[in-house]
DNA sequence: CTCGGTGCAAAGAGTTTGCAATCCG
DNA sequence: CGGATTGCAAACTCTTTGCACCGAG
């Protein structure tokens, strides 16, 4: 409907269909939460963001579609030391990058300022490993751990 | 006591008093768990296994131990999809391995034949963040995203 | 019209906390 | 000895589930 609201909607509207599943209201608000914030949200932190845009989301929902988007590889749940899972678009609009996380504070940093050739190392990677074990890979994760600046 | 049991006993009670901790049964058992498993164990897992070396630990200790084990950067708590955490050692005798992940079935497996220019790259992005973030680095953790052989 | 999706409330699980007893150094 | 650590049980929180109703295609 808008595309300015959800970017790439009928794409995701594609994705769901492909899997058997359809496009909602409740899913578009979801993705859209995700898609303007450059933060690692908590499935509640959606939930709350998510109310303002359409106040009639239950939490449930924003579990389910985290679940599910997480299933089809779109989302990647983050471990951020405390119990709660924490979520991020696998492909997202602000860029791809990787984290630094801080053990001592759990506080993450996420960094961009990577070169060429560490992509294309991936890439090589990617496609190595694929082959060796009959595996699809869609996309990665790549954390560095240490103390933060303000822990040391 | 006896170093047979729990590799490196000195270097972790060495490790503990460093940050003024002391060194006990219920830490060195947990230690050794994590040292004999190639697995990624959830909690739960570790202090079955805990149980059989020292049948007086609680549960409570094996996740303090954890939590603590977590913030010195000497273990790494994974996401498995599932809710509960998974843990291994950041620097295991098991060596030094990366992990494929389905987003299916969420099974994990290990690999560890690198490419040699891999392992360069990783050092020396390492040393660049160091620097630019003014950030310890101590360890890292990488995770490829796709489907597995079974789930497709 | 059909079957997947949704909200709510309740259930379920993993993890954390309070406290008195115990142990390390 | 003195403070860190532990076990137990209770408390907490996050997440999942059952169910009746709703809505996309």
């Amino acid at each position: 409907m808008q595309d300015k609201n959800c970017q790439g909607r009928g794409q995701w509207h594609g994705k769901f269909h492909g899997c058997g599943c359809r496009m909602t209201a409740g899913r578009e608000t979801v993705i859209r939460v995700l898609q303007e914030t450059s933060k690692h949200l908590s499935a509640d932190e959606i939930f709350i963001r998510a109310r303002k845009i359409n106040p009639d989301i239950g939490l449930t929902t924003v579990y389910r579609t985290l679940e599910k988007l997480s299933t089809m590889g779109e989302v990647h749940r983050l471990d951020s030391g405390d119990k709660r899972g924490r979520f991020e678009l696998a492909d997202s609009e602000k860029g791809h990058h990787h984290h630094l996380v801080c053990t001592m504070c759990n506080s993450i940093i996420d960094y961009d300022d990577f070169i060429d050739e560490e992509i294309k190392l991936l890439k090589e990677t990617e496609k190595k490993l694929s082959q060796k074990y009959n595996f699809n890979i869609n996309s990665h994760l790549i954390q560095f751990y240490g103390i933060c600046e303000k822990c040391k």
